[in-house]
RNA sequence: GUGGCCUUAGCUCAACCGGCAGAGCAUCGGAUUGUGGAUCCGAAGGUUAUGGGUUCGACCCCCAUAGGCCACCCCA
């Protein structure tokens, strides 16, 4: 065993890995930055009250979950914690710069690291990565049909084309208390068939218990009011026109009505992305709702505001299962075009002045610089990979080198001066590929 | 945070009833000194996760710890 290993729930990304990461972050970037959506970064960790007011103080995400911090010394005397998630940063930042003197809604968009304690799994770390997006200050129904539809084009950007969305509305603060009541004194005469840890939650988080997967519970719900029928006007028209704008895009959706939100600023829509079929808990890609009452509650203005994160660690995993199901495996961007061996294994300064050179000129090359035999050198340069070997020999002094194909297994002699301009000429001719 | 299963070389795994820890792949080197993913030969790689205990003797049995996985809790 190794002196030191990662911490519990965190992990290397090994450049194999590294590759499909690279392809979806490049995917989410490009799709963001066309929608519209820009990059924000806003610090790992936020004093702690950042999360406990944005999430609430008694759910089990801040009791248990918080990722807390302290410094070990110094003046600061505010408890910190690491970011659980993107929303309530970004809103604290929305609020700390006054982004609302900006065109509404502000488009923002975060890609990194959140991390949460608790008991690690697969699937499940304590340093993981969300790709978020926020739309601040529209109150539409049309932007939430937006959002929706971007996350749907990333999973099939992605070649995940089987992620399904699925779509609810929790209503507001008008008609949701009255939808609580109903649901409660529906839950009441059904108690005798709770589950132990069911019936805390009745009066802990009763809304919660809409999406619990224990048979019992599922039952009970099957007979359970529905929020839908307890929408006040505003939130039944908004709930309508969001399906509108989704039907208009051609966006698949089904109607899940246990898809909810159990925190208070969500207002209507919430939504998430679940790939049928998927091991476990582990069917859960991505998903958000609308927040409105949450800048408020972090201090700032009424703001209305829609967002949503998915998590690219399980996204990954589903690519690296497409792709194992015969999908085309990715293509490493650290593949050289060339390598410069030599006949002469010490000779490392010539081969690494001419890899310099070539790279100056823009080309991806690489200098087998472990001083062995010239076979070797080659045998590496095969196995990375390259397309051509720049073989340094006894020509040198005339000014030559021999370039050979390794794919045809042919070689013929090129100046020196002349090898930038060729490589780059059968660079861009071939293609990756 | 609760319960269960697991941990032998970098990776995948062997090792009889408790009796000298091995193989394949990968790595590095060699096969008459300037040419390849194959083949052959060789080397290196281990306190059997860690620490205790039982035993003449422990990879094997017992306890603890760490880590992984699974189911809960939860999923902002």
């Amino acid at each position: 065993m190794p002196t030191f290993q990662a911490p519990r729930g965190t992990r290397d990304l090994l450049p194999a890995d590294r590759v499909l990461w690279a392809r979806a972050e490049a995917s989410l970037r490009d799709l963001a930055a066309r929608y519209g959506y820009r990059e924000i970064e806003t610090p790992l960790f936020e004093a702690s009250a950042v999360f406990e007011r944005g999430v609430g103080a008694v759910t089990d995400i801040v009791e248990k979950e918080l990722f807390r911090v302290s410094p070990s010394r110094g003046e600061e005397r505010e408890p910190w914690a690491l970011r659980p998630e993107a929303t309530a940063g970004i809103v604290r930042a929305y609020i700390e710069h006054g982004l609302h003197t900006q065109p509404q809604p502000v488009r923002l968009s975060l890609y990194g690291a959140m991390f949460r304690y608790d008991r690690p799994q697969a699937g499940r770390y304590r340093q993981f990565y969300q790709w978020d997006i926020e739309a601040i200050g529209d109150a539409g129904p049309a932007i939430d049909a937006e959002i929706i539809e971007l996350g749907s084009r990333f999973y099939r950007s992605l070649g995940l084309a089987m992620v399904e969305a699925r779509l609810n509305t929790i209503g507001d603060p008008v008609c949701r208390p009255g939808y609580l009541k109903a649901l409660t004194a529906y839950y009441q005469t059904r108690i005798g068939e709770f589950p132990d840890l069911a019936r805390t939650r009745l009066v802990s988080n009763p809304l919660r218990l809409l999406d619990s997967k224990d048979p019992a519970m599922v039952e009970i719900n099957r007979h359970a009011p529905s929020m839908w029928d307890h929408l006040c006007d505003p939130c039944a028209e908004h709930f309508a026109a969001v399906r509108v704008h989704l039907d208009a895009l051609g966006i698949p959706y089904r109607l899940s009505p246990e898809i909810v939100r159990g925190l208070d600023y969500y207002t209507r829509t919430t939504f998430e992305f679940v790939r049928p079929g998927a091991e476990g808990q582990q069917d859960a890609l991505g998903g958000g709702g609308r927040y409105d009452g949450l800048v408020e509650l972090l201090g700032g203005k009424p703001t209305p505001a829609i967002g949503f994160a998915l998590g690219m660690d399980r996204i990954v995993h589903a690519m690296q299962e497409a792709t194992a199901e015969g999908g085309a495996a990715s293509a490493d961007a650290a593949v050289p075009i060339a390598v410069i061996v030599g006949a002469d294994p010490d000779d490392t300064v010539t081969r690494l002045r001419i890899a310099t050179d070539l790279r100056a000129t823009g080309l991806a090359v690489r200098a087998d610089l472990a001083r062995r035999k010239l076979g070797r050198q080659l045998e590496a340069a095969v196995r990375d990979g390259a397309r051509y070997a720049v073989i340094v020999g006894d020509e040198l002094p005339d000014g030559l080198v021999q370039l050979r194909d390794l794919g045809a297994a042919s070689q013929k002699p090129v100046a020196v001066s002349a090898l930038a301009a060729l490589l780059r000429r059968k660079a861009s001719a071939a293609g990756p590929g």
